[in-house]
DNA sequence: CGCCGACTTGACACCAATCAAGATAAGTGG
DNA sequence: CCACTTATCTTGATTGGTGTCAAGTCGGCG
């Protein structure tokens, strides 16, 4: 019935929560742990609320909504998406462990945000947030750093929207999935999407129809083989970097 | 010979700098009056460097050189653009006077810009701007607000290209221009353009040849009308309106 | 006035969107 | 745990939109 549960309030931080302080995979992502000290983190993580969203679909906040909160995703995926005056949806990105979202301008979210599948999620209040950067100058250039890091991300993808076509992308989204140590395993070569073909679609730009297509030509091409539709192994991982531009 | 010519360069500022402090249109973009307050705008322009760009299709500078400076454009149009693996260009973003941009990441800038007709820029050296920001932390709160707002921008850019069709593309282009006082005369109607049919297929993700068959598809639609390939009459403004999303 | 580059238009081939149907996987309740 | 139900995924067929090549026209600049 619930959907989302608390699971903690954290004024005092209990032991859980210090003892698996968003560490990460190395990667190229702006991670929350990688812009603060433990410190910092410590500081944080006494404000912050832990959600448990058990379902897929669940809305954690909605383009235009009063922004009261930052959050950080921390178990299972999260996407950001925009609609269009015809309502149909755009995934501008998904977010795994350890990244932060809740980007606002003029206090209200510009972009919605809910799960891909069952997540835990960490939220800060902002109020408390904007007290504890007005003592720390270095934390608000922490900020200015992620986001001009998720600018270039978007820039990128308006690279990918307008110059590739759908097998392509499809490649570099692979490409980009296998960066993350949680969903793929590079002994076994075999990734985890936890994405079904419709959100894969609307990140891409195309059709569930077609995000098959791409994937099995991929298949037809020794590429990686489906073991089921969201799973796969990557056959030959090098063919996946022959796209890696910027 | 010179195809970039200093005009300026300001550690007193000049008469004619103080007479045209940025003054800009009202618009939604973010400029850097809007940012400033005048007695911050005059410590700027102590600083700096007034560029003339007299021809089309100069640089000002490279994705992946080292970023020294800050920009800001005056008189003219700017693109902003990447390259992706083959060579082909995406254009990320045109730049009208007040616009600022140079952005970097990690020191290199992330973009390239250069003319896309002939133009005055200004130009901040980093480091002095660093030493003026460290005394004020509102200024820092400023750019954040910038990046944002570009982050903003270039993920409505996405929406566009993920879901929008070449002629509807172009809509939403025209639209944007029209909100340019300066190049479009809201009385009678008429838009200069001043930018090329290969510049806008490279923003539009598209093919110039495209870009004249959607111009034909709206002078069919009674939507406006060519004068010349860089100068179009807007007959039914509200017709543009239609399409504005987020 | 003449040249050259930019723009426009048409024709064609290809890629992608959509509709429809069948196969597979996942979730639900007995 | 199994059977049923439902959603998701895959594949094929068709249609429409877009990229590309080629040729002709227009406009700007010297």
């Amino acid at each position: 019935m619930n959907e989302v549960q608390v699971l903690r309030r954290a004024p005092s931080p209990g032991p859980a929560m210090r003892a698996r302080p968003f560490r990460s995979a190395a990667d190229r992502r702006s991670r929350i742990d990688n812009l603060l000290s433990p410190a910092e983190q410590e500081e944080l993580t006494g404000i912050a609320t832990v959600l448990d969203y058990r379902r897929p679909g669940i809305a954690i906040f909605a383009e235009g909504e009063d922004a009261h909160f930052l959050f950080a995703a921390d178990k299972g995926t999260v996407r950001i998406s925009r609609h269009d005056a015809n309502g149909n949806r755009q995934i501008l990105s998904f977010l795994w462990h350890g990244d932060i979202f809740g980007l606002s301008e003029n206090g209200r979210y510009i972009n919605s945000a809910d799960t891909v599948n069952p997540a835990i999620i960490y939220r800060f209040p902002l109020q408390r947030l904007r007290r504890l950067l007005a003592g720390k100058p270095g934390l608000q250039l922490h900020l200015l750093t992620k986001a001009v890091h998720d600018l270039r991300a978007a820039q990128r993808q308006v690279l990918v929207l307008g110059q590739l076509n759908v097998p392509q992308r499809l490649v570099l989204f692979l490409h980009d999935l296998t960066q993350h140590r949680d969903i793929y395993d590079r002994t076994a070569g075999r990734l985890s999407l936890g994405i079904g073909r419709l959100d894969i679609a609307d990140y891409l730009g195309t059709s569930p129809e077609h995000v098959a297509r791409a994937f099995r030509a991929l298949e037809q091409q020794r590429i990686l083989k489906r073991r089921g539709p969201r799973t796969v192994d990557i056959l030959r991982p090098e063919a996946l970097d022959v796209l890696t531009s910027r």
